[in-house]
DNA sequence: AACTTGCTGTGGTCCTACCACAGTGAGGTC
DNA sequence: GACCTCACTGTGGTAGGACCACAGCAAGTT
């Protein structure tokens, strides 16, 4: 059906003609550029709305790509783009092979897309490593004064454990950053709020290639690993003892303490 | 050159070949499943890998797509699905035409693209409503408090200009909403700390239709309005004053009253 | 009953061709 | 000489068709 250039269920391709002109002459009342919508977002917009409308949820499957193709009236070079897109926002994944779990499903994992966000932005310059800093620092009091009361025996059960690896001298830089890791992210998934765990997540993961270079930099790497320990300790002895506040403050002083001394 | 399946410059196609195989009865030492990266996705390693060695910077522009393309001996869908996703991520902007300017631009604006992994997300119910109230406040908590010292005087001015809109008892529902972002915005915006800035305008943004909503289905929008309003007026007053504390404290009463309200 | 084998549906990749757009510059017109 | 016109060129945008690799399934074989 398509002959080329989309004929098909999609054209919404004209966004706005409304108002103002540059052109020489021209009257410049009521007239505006006439804007067009790339294929792959009018794909984005239709699959949006689906959600919303409540007819598509996450756990369902999309069409096939060449059935979506065919339904929307688009090529499947603009659904695979729309894909890619969903797919780097974490919305969907998508695996070959038949069978009912095969192909694209809808799938919210945030993190991973939220993680890449920020790194290439830290790269990029965009944000400063300071800038950074202060963001963690406002989410994760949020997470440790959450973690305090919402925190289940198998959370503080998996913090207990990457204190230990931690407290063992003969650590490496690379296990410690890890486990360091670990910890804050073990925190904030225990704050109940995946929004502000997620968040907190993609940036210390974000932030792991910066922290893991000022460790390996380190004069005495085992005495900062030391304090750095003990602090770790200080905030899961506050988060036992449900309190959320103190917990907050520890792990405002622990964050800022290791970057302001370095 | 590519007569079929890659054969150019991009050969890290196969990631590991290291231990363990589940095959019958095959010795199960140093056996791995290879698994192989798609291509648009080696592309992008390229492309960070450019950022990171400062070849490539924010404001440069990208060889055409083609020519990356055959540079990295990949097909130009490759490299187009790699450049949605840096798009997605508001890494790129990309337009046609020719000349100096034309084509793809290295361009850090992660804003849209986090507005639209929230909003993505809260649709899925991903994180749910309660969830991103709390995220908004540890946020724009810190928003407030710096934007109390770091703020210009051409943010008061647009502060200024925003409350005097809400302040109109003709104004309607949407443009309130509207204005009430703005205001929440500029003061993120002010605090001079461009991730806390672009994560608090992302999840505003994301939560525009909620709030919209909200507002409309008010039985005396007057009214509320008149409160929400006074509220910015005495969050304004205190970042005048230079009170960040007792500002982030108002913030915080601000957004959390009018959900637990509502 | 257990294994093998081929079929089918799915995303992954490539190529080629063409369209739309925006500068650029050569050429014509006044 | 100054200005306009218009074709050219480089760019992303789109389409369509072909083939590959993979995973499940079912029929056939041993």
């Amino acid at each position: 059906m398509p002959e080329q250039a989309s004929t098909g269920a999609l054209d919404d391709t004209v966004d706005t003609v409304d108002t103002a002109d540059t052109v020489d002459g021209v009257v410049d009342a009521g007239w505006a550029p006439v804007t067009k919508a790339r294929t792959y977002e009018l794909v984005l917009d239709r699959v949006e709305a689906q959600i919303t409308s409540g007819r598509l949820r996450a756990g369902d499957r999309l069409p096939a790509e060449r059935d979506l193709a065919a339904a929307l009236g688009v090529s499947r070079v603009a659904v695979r783009e729309a894909m890619r897109v969903l797919q780097a926002m974490g919305v969907i994944t998508q695996s070959t092979g038949s069978g009912r779990d095969a192909g694209t499903v809808l799938t919210a994992a945030p993190g991973e897309a939220l993680t890449r966000l920020v790194r290439m932005h830290v790269l990029l310059a965009s944000v400063g490593t300071a800038d950074v800093v202060r963001a963690r620092i406002a989410l994760e009091r949020e997470s440790a004064r959450l973690a305090a009361t919402h925190a289940r025996d198998s959370d503080h059960a998996l913090l207990a454990e990457h204190l230990a690896v931690m407290d063992d001298p003969g650590c490496s830089p690379e296990t410690f950053n890890d486990r360091d890791t670990d910890f804050h992210v073990t925190i904030a998934h225990a704050s109940g709020n995946r929004l502000v765990a997620e968040m907190t997540t993609a940036l210390r993961n974000a932030m792991r290639g910066t922290l893991l270079e000022r460790l390996r930099g380190e004069d005495d790497f085992r005495s900062v690993a030391a304090r750095l320990a003990r602090e770790h300790h200080e905030i899961h002895e506050a988060l036992l003892a449900g309190e959320g506040a103190r917990a907050a403050d520890l792990v405002e002083a622990h964050i800022e303490g290791f970057y302001a001394r370095h």
